[in-house]
DNA sequence: GCCGTTACATGATCTGGCTCAAATAACTGC
DNA sequence: GCAGTTATTTGAGCCAGATCATGTAACGGC
C-alpha cells in the first residue's frame, strides 16, 4: 500500500502581526523579548467581554445584538501565573473561553509526569462542553500567563446552542479539528524522533502564536524546555540539548523561556523528515 | 501541585453479550474463536439499513417517520477484508457510518510506520464531518473485516444538521468525547511503558467488542500483534513480547489474531500502576 | 492431508533518549 | 547591585525497547 502522505493542513504564516521591536536592535538581547502583558487579574472591562466574545469562533455569526444578549450569560474570572483555573478529577460543568492570556491544559500521570496537551490563546474554548456521563474534568486547566477567562455553566451553553443551529456547527467544526490535530500528534508521538517532535511544536506554535520580530519568527509566550518536554513526551535535558543542536544549527535563537525560529525552512526540513534515508 | 488522578470513564463490562460458544467446551482450542461474520460485501439489506440507522447515535432520537427519509440520503457500499474506502491525502467530502463489521482508521508516516487510531464498530462514524479548510483526509480508512458502510455527501449532512439541533448535539457530544479519548492516547504515548499502553488498549478493545466466553473476554474481531504494535506505538516484536509474558502470567489466552482476556483485574493493575513504586 | 503463506516467538545486539549529577547563567526581589 | 531562586546546559552511564535474525506454528487453499 501506497497512500498519500503529506501535510493537510495549511502553514503560511502571512497573519503573523509584525512588531517593531523598540528594544535591542543589535539582536544580541540577553532578556526575554516576550512582551508580558499585564491584565489586572480580576476582572477584563465590559469593552473586552464584548469584543473577546465577537472574536469567539463561536459567536462571530451571530448578531451583535445577540451577543451583547448573551454577554450576560458569562462571568468572568482572572487568575495568575501558575494559577489552576480546575482540575482534573473536579466535577465538571462549566465552559470557558479565554478572553486574555494563555491557558495550559494538561492531564497528570501516576507517575507524576504532567503532559501539555494544548496552549489555548485568546477566543478558545476549554472546561466541559457536553453533559456527558460522569461530568469530572479529564484535565487541568492552568492559568500560563495572567489570563482572564469567561465562563458560563455548560447547561446554559448547550440551551444556547439548541437556539443557533449555525452556532453549534461551527463549534463542531472547532472540536472536530481540535480532534485531527490532536490525532497527529499520536501520530507524531508513535512515529517520529524527539528531535522532529520538538521542530513540529515550534512550527505549530509559531503559527499559532508567532510574531516577526528583527531576528525571525518570536513565539509571543514564555516557553520552557520543560513545557517543550512536557508537548512532546520527553524530558527537560534532552529538550535542552536539541534545542541547543537547533541554535548551533542557526534555526533559533533562544534564551530563558523565550524561543526566535531564525531557519523555519529547516526546521520544516526536520520536522518532515523521513528517517530512512 | 497534587491534583486528583484518575480514570474518568466508566469501565463496566456489563453490557457485554454471553455467547454461547459452541465450539470446543475443553477450552483448548487452538483455532480462533472470533466469529467472522460473512457480510454480502456489495449490499446491506434494506431491513439492516434501517435498523442501523436507528443504532447510530446520532439518530436515536429521531422519530422512525424521519429517519426513513433520511434513510433515502445515504448510499451504501460493501468492502473486503484491508481495502482501502479512503486515503490520506484523497478530496474528502464524504461522511460514512459503519453499518457492519469493523473499520480501521490510520495516520501514515514518511518512515513508513503506519499508526493505528482506531477500530471502528457498527454506528461509529468516519469521514468528513465538516466542510473545513483544503478538505483532504488527513487519514486512511481501511476495512478490518468485511464491512458495509453508508455513505452521505458532507455538505447534505450539515443541512440535516442544522434541520435537527439536537442531532448536531448528539454528534458534538461524539466528537468532543472522542477528542478526549485521544487526549488519554497523547497522555498514554508520553507517559506510560508499553507493556501498561499494550494493557490499557487490551482493556479498551474488550469494553468495546468485547464478549464473554467461558474462558474470559474474548476480543470479537481479528486482532493481529501487529495491529496493537500499531496502536500502542511499538513495534510487533515488542507487542509479541508483552503478550507473550502477559500470557505467562494468566492475564490472557491468546493465538493468531485473537485475545481472549483472562485476568481482567491483573491488566488493570498493569495499566494503572505508577511506575515509580 | 499436504504445502505455501502468514503470523508469531524469541534470542542477540544496538541505541535513542532517560536518569542521575553537577556546574552555570538568567531572572527576581529587596 | 547583591543574594537567592529558578532555568538551562552538559556530561556520563544505563536501560527499555528497537533492530536484526532465525526458527516455528497456525491457517487457508487445493
Amino acid at each position: 500500500m501506497s497512500p498519500n502522505i503529506g501535510t493537510v493542513w495549511s502553514d503560511s504564516i502571512e497573519h503573523l502581526t509584525e512588531k517593531q521591536t523598540s528594544v535591542t536592535a543589535m539582536s544580541q538581547h540577553r532578556k526575554t523579548p516576550v512582551q508580558v502583558e499585564t491584565v489586572e487579574p480580576a476582572a477584563c472591562s465590559v469593552d473586552l467581554r464584548l469584543s473577546i466574545l465577537q472574536k469567539v469562533p463561536f459567536f462571530s455569526d451571530l448578531p451583535d445584538a445577540e451577543i451583547r444578549t448573551l454577554n450576560d450569560q458569562f462571568r468572568e474570572y482572572g487568575f495568575q501565573p501558575g494559577e489552576p483555573i480546575y482540575f482534573s478529577g473536579e466535577k465538571a460543568a462549566t465552559l470557558y473561553v479565554v478572553a486574555s492570556g494563555q491557558v495550559k491544559l494538561l492531564r497528570h500521570s501516576m507517575s507524576g509526569q504532567d503532559v501539555l496537551l494544548d496552549i489555548l490563546k485568546p477566543g478558545d474554548y476549554f472546561g466541559s462542553l457536553t453533559t456527558l456521563a460522569d461530568e469530572l474534568y479529564p484535565d487541568t486547566a492552568q492559568a500560563h500567563t495572567a489570563v482572564c477567562v469567561l465562563s458560563i455553566q455548560t447547561e446554559a451553553f448547550r440551551t444556547l446552542l439548541q437556539q443557533y443551529p449555525p452556532v453549534a456547527l461551527t463549534v463542531l467544526d472547532i472540536t472536530a479539528r481540535r480532534l485531527q490535530e490532536t490525532q497527529e500528534i499520536v501520530r507524531r508521538l508513535s512515529a517520529d524522533s524527539v528531535e522532529q517532535r520538538i521542530a513540529a511544536v515550534l512550527l505549530k506554535l509559531a503559527q499559532k502564536l508567532g510574531e516577526i520580530s528583527d531576528e525571525g519568527i518570536l513565539i509571543q509566550m514564555p516557553l520552557s524546555r520543560d513545557d517543550l518536554a512536557q508537548m512532546t513526551g520527553t524530558t527537560t535535558e534532552t529538550a535542552s540539548r536539541i534545542i541547543s543542536q537547533f541554535q548551533k544549527e542557526g534555526l533559533v535563537h533562544s534564551g530563558r523561556k523565550w524561543i526566535v525560529i531564525t531557519g523555519r525552512p529547516g526546521l520544516k526540513m526536520i520536522a518532515a523528515a523521513a528517517d530512512t534515508v
